[in-house]
RNA sequence: GCGCCUGUAGCUCAGUCGGAUAGAGCACCCGCCUUCUAAGCGGGUUGUCGCAGGUUCGAUUCCUGCCAGGCGCGCCA
């Protein structure tokens, strides 16, 4: 079924190309036509600019062409009035019968509305977080945590079929380093100069030794293994159990090691030597990464014949891609904004086309403040803010909710005391208390036993412009999920969350919903209570698509 | 030096695939619960959209240069 908006665009098109054909205008019909919603009501319903654009080709007056257009557009089923503003915009006032059918479409559709096919059939890997499986998720992981998250569950509404991957740094130096920390730790010996440090190095000793009271008296080869991959298996056990109750869920945990032993990384380097653009150097093997756009080549294989973490990075992707994934999301902090160039390269030297297969969103960094300071964060100093710590603090809710409301390329400030308050400075509880509100008021409705059947609806009831605006707000809510999933941007399902909690609760000031005191049930409290029902379902989609609870009491 | 991101109200930030008077929350002032959840609603005050040019009917939005802040530029992982 195609939306309002939809319709309203094709009726658009529609009359260009006829006034068209008939010479009245000259020049293309455009491919697409932008409806907006206009800021100031007494701009109709929907807003067009395309008389202003069409003006230079058609080599006439914006005003004039608007009118053309008007006489082509009046009389489709639905507009109700017609106004040629300004310079040359067309306002678009709507049947409000015909809008109030809106509130059908949404309660048939239940769970299913804003779901879209924008990206249907488009498989997508997404990956974030990627944490090394060598110290518990921190701050810079919580952003990741919270919007990939989101922005899966976004793209899925799109149509998508996403897969969700975490990809375990389990392999390399780091790896020796944090074993041979908790071993030193277990063993009471001082933890090696550049090794791990905090105090979870000392937690995790403890628990390996409990689990493992003989490994203290092996042979030391032996030991240093047994501690490091005890010690990985418990800390990446306890970044899964932490994730899972954030609300997280990965489709796959990739180990790099894994990728090693499939061979994959010998099978890349063979693929991207078929594509031309390997070559060797001072004993090294390298990939001429700058042939596209990188500002230097890469090294993959060392001097020394040791490979490089750039080869994995290699393999992963072409592995990804023989997986059958059209699209890879890489989401990487804006410390590592320097990978962007070299991993677009690495899906040129594969062939593939690096504009459309891979997507590399940059985060900018968390700031964190409580009882008004900046909490510096240092891995040395062992003043790591967790996310386990953060949701203890604010809760699961409050965290992904703020987490998620910000772009990701603006550096954003987590103030934990604002998150710890109910109040509106905490717009997570806006949102949930206009879902609570409306609960509240169809449990009361229940009680009276007022039908809320949708065969009971009269469409023609809802003239206030309250209703008429709190319609417009819900007609919205597709393109904006699809908005969302085309730009990679969930925050903007909270921002338009946040807008229609607002018009819900202006609506809820100014238009009763129940009948008072020995009022008898009238068919405008039935479709009230279906206006009510629709927009408590707009508002529960587009919490779940952020991963947030929509309470039913607060 | 090169590259990426940011610069919008007193504060924290939206908005910008070019559009009609630039928005929200907080803060400050004033109203609204003898009937649905006041974690709410309504009203008032606040801006050289970093600076300077350019593109055009129209620029906060696009282009160029500059200024300021953050981050990054390894045969590290």
């Amino acid at each position: 079924m195609s939306s309002q908006v939809e319709q309203l665009e094709a009726a658009v098109k529609a009359a260009i190309s006829r006034a068209i054909s008939t010479g009245e205008l000259s020049g293309a019909t455009p491919d697409t036509i932008t409806l907006e919603r206009p800021k100031n009501r007494e701009h109709g319903d929907f807003a067009t600019s395309v008389a202003l654009q069409l003006a230079k080709a058609a080599g006439k007056n914006p005003r004039e062409i608007a009118q053309i257009i008007i006489t082509y557009l009046t009389g489709e089923v639905g507009i109700s009035q017609l106004d040629i503003a300004g310079p040359g915009f067309i306002n678009i006032t709507l049947n409000r019968a015909s809008q109030a059918e809106l509130v059908s479409t949404i309660i048939n559709a239940g769970k299913d509305f804003g779901q879209g096919n924008a990206l249907k059939g488009v498989r997508i890997n997404l990956e974030f977080i990627s944490a090394n499986p060598t110290g518990p998720l921190h701050l810079g992981h919580t952003r990741w945590a919270a919007v990939g998250d989101a922005l899966g569950r976004v793209l899925s509404a799109a149509g998508a079929d996403v897969s969700r991957e975490f990809y375990i740094n389990d392999r390399g130096n780091q790896m020796d380093l944090f074993g041979a920390s908790v071993e030193a730790a277990a063993l009471g010996n001082p933890i090696p100069e550049d090794g791990y440090k905090g105090e979870y190095i000392l937690d995790l000793a403890k628990v390996v030794v409990t689990d493992n009271p003989a490994m203290t008296s092996l042979p030391e080869s032996e030991r240093h293994r047994a501690f490091r991959e005890a010690a990985y298996a418990v800390q990446l056990k306890d970044q899964q159990r932490v994730l899972d109750s954030f609300g997280t869920h990965f489709d796959t945990w990739f180990s790099e090691r894994s990728l090693h032993e499939l061979g994959a990384v010998e099978h890349g380097l063979e693929k991207l030597r078929g594509q031309g653009h390997v070559f060797e150097e001072d004993g090294a093997i390298w990939l001429r990464t700058s042939d596209f756009g990188d500002d230097k080549d890469r090294v993959l294989t060392k001097s020394d014949g040791s490979l490089t973490y750039f080869s994995s990075d290699t393999a992963y992707y072409i592995n990804k891609r023989e997986r059958g994934f059209d699209i890879c999301i890489y989401m990487l902090g804006a410390d590592h904004h320097g990978y962007v160039g070299r991993l677009k390269a690495i899906a040129a030297c594969a062939g593939d086309d690096p504009e459309y297969n891979i997507d590399v969103l940059i985060g900018q960094l968390v700031k964190i403040m409580e009882g008004g300071q900046e909490v510096k964060l240092s891995k040395r100093a062992g003043t790591i803010i967790t996310l386990e710590e953060l949701v203890e603090k604010v809760g699961v809710d409050a965290a992904r909710y703020t987490l998620i409301r910000y772009p990701v390329d603006t550096p954003m400030v987590m103030d934990i005391d604002v998150l710890k308050r109910n109040t509106n400075e905490n717009p997570v509880y806006y949102v949930q208390y206009a879902h609570a509100r409306i609960a509240a008021v169809l449990r009361n409705a229940n009680e009276l036993a007022i039908s809320v059947d949708l065969a009971d609806f009269d469409s023609s009831q809802l003239t206030h412009d309250r209703e008429n605006e709190l319609l417009g707000a819900l007609a919205e809510f597709p393109r904006v999920v699809a908005g969302a999933a085309e730009l990679r941007q969930p925050h903007r399902i909270a921002r338009y969350l946040e807008d229609l909690a607002g018009t819900y609760h202006g609506f809820y000031a100014d238009c009763r919903v129940l009948p008072m005191g020995e009022e008898n049930p009238t068919p405008l409290h039935t479709a009230r209570l279906l206006l009510c029902s629709s927009t408590k379902i707009v508002i529960a989609n587009g919490l779940a698509l952020l991963g947030v609870s929509a309470p039913e009491r607060m």
